[in-house]
DNA sequence: CGACAGTCTCTGTCTTGTCAACTACTGTCG
DNA sequence: CGACAGTAGTTGACAAGACAGAGACTGTCG
């Protein structure tokens, strides 16, 4: 948020990208959403859930470890994982040998539901925002973005 | 969201362009918010309200054309401007000619504390975004991406 | 073993934003 | 003028996350 217009402002190279991002991004992310709950009745931070449990080992992923790799707090992860759960999506068991943690698990139906939507979740992220950039676009974003999801814990400055 | 891990995804040069794009969004993001927070006391969509007034003529701006320039509803935006105005930084005003409408006007104190919340803002953004990136990878987001906020009402499919 | 600091998850409470419905007003058409 | 469709903004009810703190458990140190 908080853009310059085109008065007395900035307007810097480096603005105009970060714009692009914030932009690219509300949007693709308000038409993916509305699709997705429109399709399959869930939202994208359940796909989010989903899509890593989908991914991790067949005995499920623990509360911490869902929140790593996700944009939630702990709280929030808790309070998304009851909701799943309540769909029937996921499961949660026990952690043998360690009593206060929680695996979160993919039910069949959860696993069924999560094929189902992550299939159809693509298109509509090819539509919405990759059919708007060229191949090369694609490469350049990719490679100059990689920094924000390649393994850079905290993002820290330098 | 619903990011791809490295098992069974798809894994297309655009997949990771839009990854990038989430994760630099909600990174930057996440840290911006939080300086504002700490040093101003309001958080960015404030800063967004206030950089629109700041740049539009002196009467101010209608609610409908706040909304227009954000990524809110017109719900949203009431309740946005209620806090904002509670807090001193901006005035409702009467439309003249039209008594449905109102005008959002900036107080000098927003006025002031728009000017000192931007200053501070910009070099938050510089430092976690785009100090990570070369001037050529900087251009190279800008111009990929300027679709999404160069005026394109919708982002419609084509 | 018992104390105690640290860890994992959950809960109470609050904030923020959405949607649908509503009030108030405008302009048009008879 | 009076009806009426359309527009501007607000409100009620609700959903989703954040934060701080609670509860349950673990591992270590004496």
């Amino acid at each position: 948020m908080a853009r310059p217009h085109d008065s007395n402002r900035p307007a810097t190279r480096w603005f105009d990208a970060w714009r692009g991002v914030l932009y690219a991004n509300a949007k693709v992310l308000r038409v993916a959403e509305a699709d997705l709950v429109a399709r399959f009745g869930f939202p994208l931070s359940w796909l989010d859930v989903l899509a890593q449990l989908h991914d991790a080992p067949i005995n499920g992923l623990r509360i911490q470890e869902l929140q790593a790799g996700s944009l939630f707090t702990p709280s929030g992860i808790t309070r998304l994982v009851d909701r799943i759960e309540a769909a029937g999506l996921v499961r949660r068991e026990r952690v043998v040998g360690d009593r206060r943690g929680v695996r979160v698990v993919l039910t069949p139906e959860g696993r069924r539901r999560h094929d189902e939507a992550f299939r159809a979740h693509l298109p509509i992220i090819e539509r919405e925002f990759a059919s708007r950039l060229t191949v090369d676009q694609q490469r350049a974003v990719a490679d100059a973005l990689s920094p924000f999801w390649h393994d850079d814990p905290d993002g820290s400055s330098g």
